[in-house]
DNA sequence: TCCTACGATGGACTTCGTCCAAGTCAAGAA
DNA sequence: TTCTTGACTTGGACGAAGTCCATCGTAGGA
């Protein structure tokens, strides 16, 4: 994650112990945490971190592309370090877990003109769901 | 949507005014109203129905499968009528617009078998992004 | 080392949604 | 038709997730 650090110094961020500890929660694989599990985990090692600065934090890390934010259907968002390697989620509907999954094929491509509506399409969100192994 | 109130008659529903009214205002295609919205017009005809209901009569047609929770990024939910219909959205990044569409192919099938993670796939939800043409 | 604009803080506030005790009424029984 | 009763509705309190803001603190350049 210090290339990520490396990257927001060169975009000209204050490098700041608030801000380098949850870049520092960030990182890992199939991580995709809410903003109170973010703040958590920050406040083990900072213990005085605030929650506003955990979401401003967080949003900004989210404008910059440096981070997606995954929806929940009425869950607090989960927020997504992977933002460098285009993929779609697959969801436990037992215990919530998350994997990174990379279906093959063009969902775009699978829209039809007609069905488009004179949109300008940009991207594609899947979100598959199933049961994982532990919950069968 | 009489067919609707036909069904949940069937299910052994008592049909009050409230009920009736909520069902007429989740009529038409590409419904995707939030529950806020669903109070406000259900309200214009039966000005005491309270959110309450609304959010309890919504809560009991996604069980019964009649009306189907669309998931959104920090937004309120969109509760659509079109549950007998597989679909997938369109939603415009500018103004929330949602478009029911309908894709090609096998989203299902597109996801290879070591991207399964021993899961048990049983649905996918896709959604497609980006700008109507009012917002162009 | 000093300055200052950028960032952090915490608490008030908003939005979306759930819960509950009390009152109301749909619909079957007689 | 009237009676009865449990299912339904109501308003308000409550809770979770997230935003906003005035004030304070400090990273990093001069
Ligand atoms: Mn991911
Ligand atoms: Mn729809
Ligand atoms: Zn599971
Ligand atoms: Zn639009």
């Amino acid at each position: 994650m210090s290339d990520l650090l490396r990257r927001l110094r060169g975009r000209g961020w204050r490098m700041t112990s608030q801000r380098r500890v949850v870049a520092e929660v960030l990182d890992g694989d199939h991580v995709h945490l809410t903003a109170d599990e973010v703040h958590q985990r920050a406040a083990a090692r900072l213990p005085e971190i605030s929650r506003a600065t955990v979401y401003n934090t967080l949003g900004e890390l989210v404008a910059l592309g440096e981070v997606l934010e995954v929806s929940t259907v009425g869950r607090a968002k989960r927020y997504d370090p992977n933002a460098r390697t285009l993929h779609q989620h697959l969801v436990c509907s037992g215990c919530g877990m998350v994997r990174d999954v990379h279906p093959v094929g063009d969902a775009i491509g699978d829209l039809p003109e007609e069905e488009r509506f004179g949109f300008t399409v940009g991207s594609v969100e899947i979100t598959y769901r199933g049961v994982c192994p532990g919950c069968a």
